[in-house]
DNA sequence: CTAATTTCGCAACTCAGTTGCATTAGTACA
DNA sequence: TGTACTAATGCAACTGAGTTGCGAAATTAG
């Protein structure tokens, strides 16, 4: 049993993750949607979906909580593990289907690993 | 000539990070030096000695900024790269002489490269 | 010692993210 | 289709990291 009920809301933010394949900041979010939710809702959706599987979230170069849609993921299972890169002239965020390779630490449990590439995306970059 | 005057608060914040070799969150730093010195005055400060080579900055897995000391950083050159580790249960960061290589990315200019290990450092790892 | 300039303290602010609580709206089931 | 249970929402107030403006104090060059 989901732990979701479909509501209007939840079905916008859906949407927006569904249609477009790129990450988003929660802050964006918030005023894609103003008028139609609260901002209060935005987090509390934002919880539940990635709890859910359907979104993953990490931090932006900013200290910012970003969102992108999984892919393969589950409530139970969380494994689209990805690099992401942060365009600083214009902000936007990739999810990087990138392999790297981080050495083992010793003495150390290491449970995840966040890696942030900042730079200029393909438009900036010109 | 340096860019920084030699003031009480600046010894205060440079002793701290001589002694011991750790990275400090700025808000760990603002209660450390509470009674000493204003927190505008650490924020400022630790932005100088940025500048300056001899701290680095970071943003640890909760979005809060972390610094620690460089190793043969100057004004102009910033080389001191490297990846960190945060312990989840105590907190802590270290800073890791890891080299981490970084597929090339095709179509994006890529300047820097943020890499975050997350998990339990020896002691919490008991 | 003096003047130029940097640095500091303070108070007020910004803004992302959270919390508590009363109200609304999905959903399961009779 | 109606009812009851409970999840989800809106709202307002809050928290806490980080910033800003400005007058006062401290550093440093000469
Ligand atoms: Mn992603
Ligand atoms: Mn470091
Ligand atoms: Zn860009
Ligand atoms: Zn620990």
């Amino acid at each position: 049993m989901g732990v979701i009920r479909k509501t209007k809301a939840v079905t916008t933010v859906l949407n927006i993750f569904e249609n477009k394949n790129e990450a988003k900041s929660v802050v964006s979010l918030i005023e894609l949607v103003k008028g139609d939710m609260n901002k209060t809702t935005v987090y509390r959706i934002l919880d539940r979906l990635e709890q859910d599987g359907f979104i993953h979230s990490f931090n932006g170069k900013d200290g910012l909580k970003w969102y992108a849609k999984c892919n393969g993921c589950s409530a139970h299972k969380h494994s689209d593990k990805h690099p992401h890169f942060q365009c600083k002239e214009c902000d936007k965020v990739e999810c990087l289907s990138l392999e790297v390779n981080i050495p083992i630490l010793k003495n150390h449990k290491v449970d995840s690993t966040d890696i942030l590439l900042i730079g200029q995306c393909e438009s900036c970059s010109v």
